[in-house]
DNA sequence: CGCTAAATCTAAAACGATTTAATTATACAA
DNA sequence: TTGTATAATTAAATCGTTTTAGATTTAGCG
């Protein structure tokens, strides 16, 4: 913006002819004769000219954009899905304009209002992956009227996409079982998270009458070093299965126990979730529940440009997509023959 | 965009002032009274009121905007750039505009471009980490006006900040050199990348005198699997080094040899380099070279302000940052002790 | 050549903010 | 009361586009 860039009226005056030639032209509109657009065209590359978009966006009253805040870009699961929403927005015709909380509410509220701000067409809504109140955001995100789509999370009264959860750890849960573990951690992060919470209940639930006897630990952070120090904690007294609610977690305690001699899954069998690329690049392969995230990049963005597109306000929608139980080396040594 | 949002002179007409006054109000000028201020503020947030930055932008003539185009947000090392300059970046009150490249020099001319016609202040060009002709970003680059410096990567003729790679391999050969090797393994990706290229001419630099036969291997991907699947194919042959061209290619080669019961490093030494997660995520941790992204990121933003607040175009100015060398257990049996 | 229809082109308004110069209101002293 | 200085407000221009309705040119044809 420093030397005032090229304008549609500077290529106007250099072709003697009016502002609204050029835009017809640039614009590649029938209205202009061939030959003009050629030349505006041409000029216009001569000149150097690069439309402003802010002027654009004003005039239009529409900004070609979407946008998305996700709490975490170093984490390789929100990581994917940016990258996948990018491309299904882009295919879109539109641009995706990307914001990071860092896991901070206000952060949060903050990218919420620059992207009612700058007018996104749309909001993607991927929430904090940490306890906290949420409930300023929401409200930013329903007094925009702006059609918004939360994407991996559920939050009642808006239009949800996400993998099925529960019913992944149900699936995880009776494959373990085959097992017959007497002794079952839970190793999870902290407690008030959407998506972890519902992971627990679906746990507890399918693990009830299993018989085993099942600890839950839950840790400040679902990382790796966390993991790692909390499976030193288990050595005493080993269970028969450790189930993690992440795949990074699940590597920080494959790598302890195998450092410490104890062999998986001969002594003990460990489960990730997510199947990111820790599931594959951890020294034993781990079994996993695989969430689609290319599905919900797609059906988030499918979803929110239908949002965009009717003029009424829909009812909210909840798509719940399916998981899949990916079983590698990591569990049940006795059963895996026929697991697989 | 679609109920037509609040705008200043709605909150003019409700409180029957002119838009000048609720404008100076919003901003908090002292040029209206305090009473009118406040007035001003409670119908402005009772209407629901969000400025529109288009407009703003427009009249201002500056964004408050600073572009980056990273070539893949998937890689941990780009996630924790793009996560460490959006901090940066909103410290210096701007907000950071993300473009994703994907490695495709046409989105990485189409990101350059948005970023040019969305009137960014200043750009941060991150180049595609794959053998590609980047003619065409430069030249939008330069033709811009728009100061930019290049980080990761030094292209000449543009302010770039990065670190000294070569003085990272070089400490790296030489305490590698420490355990004698007769034969090292040097695994790469594909040529014509900058940073890969350069890592490599300073490898074979510094291994050159070293008496140690040296093999390179020109891998088409720097990923896990790839790297998984080349030191299969070392197997028969096992040199007395490995050294990878990052931690996650190092990770792959660590697990392969792990799982055919070969030890490391008492059989074979493994590195890695950027000192990424997967260094430490590593059943048997990696001696990596440490590239400090915060520096980086700090250093880019820095140097980028710099360029934006002067006036005169002053010259490029090359920033290469220090490395430091990370001795893990991932070598040097016989001479950890010392190294360490 | 004159007329109409079609093809091109342009004037002007609009978008929603900021900012400056000018105007009006208020306070205070003489 | 008047005048003046200061405080508070506002009118109007501006940013760079798009778009519509109207103006102008061109073409076709009898």
């Amino acid at each position: 913006m420093k030397k005032s860039a090229v304008t549609i009226s500077d290529i106007a005056r250099h072709l003697g002819v009016s502002e609204a030639t050029v835009s017809l032209a640039l614009n590649n509109s029938t209205m202009v004769k061939a030959e003009t657009r050629e030349r505006v065209r041409l000029t216009a590359k001569e000149l150097g000219y690069v439309p402003n978009l802010s002027a654009r966006r004003l005039v239009m009253k529409k900004s070609g954009m979407i946008g998305v805040v996700v709490p975490d870009i170093e984490n390789v699961y929100y990581a994917s899905l940016v990258k996948e929403l990018s491309n299904r927005v882009a295919e879109s015709g539109c641009s995706l304009s990307i914001f990071i909380s860092s896991n901070d509410p206000k952060k949060e509220e903050r990218a919420i209002s620059d992207m009612i701000s700058s007018r996104v067409e749309g909001m993607i809504y991927v929430p904090i992956n940490t306890p906290a109140d949420l409930s300023g955001s929401r409200r930013l995100l329903e007094r925009s009227g702006i059609p918004t789509v939360c994407a991996t999370t559920l939050i009642d009264g808006m239009s949800c996409v996400l993998c099925d959860l529960e019913d992944g750890m149900k699936r995880l849960v009776s494959h373990i079982r085959l097992g017959k573990p007497k002794k079952i951690v839970y190793l999870s992060g902290p407690e008030g998270v959407y998506t972890l919470d519902c992971r627990q209940r679906a746990f507890l639930g399918a693990a009830a009458d299993s018989g085993a006897e099942v600890t839950v630990i839950h840790l400040p952070a679902v990382d790796y070093r966390q993991a790692f120090e909390a499976a030193r904690g288990l050595l005493g007294n080993l269970p028969d299965v450790i189930v993690c609610v992440n795949d990074f977690m699940a590597l920080g305690v494959v790598n302890l126990l195998t450092e410490k001699g104890i062999s998986i899954p001969r002594d003990v069998s460990v489960t990730g979730f997510d199947d990111s690329v820790f599931s594959i690049a951890s020294p034993v392969p781990l079994t996993t529940v695989r969430q689609d995230i290319p599905a919900i990049a797609e059906k988030t963005v499918e979803l929110l440009l239908k949002l965009i597109g009717s003029d009424t306000t829909p009812e909210s929608e909840i798509l719940k997509l399916p998981t899949e139980l990916i079983i590698r080396k990591s569990t049940n040594k006795n059963i895996k023959e026929e697991a697989t």
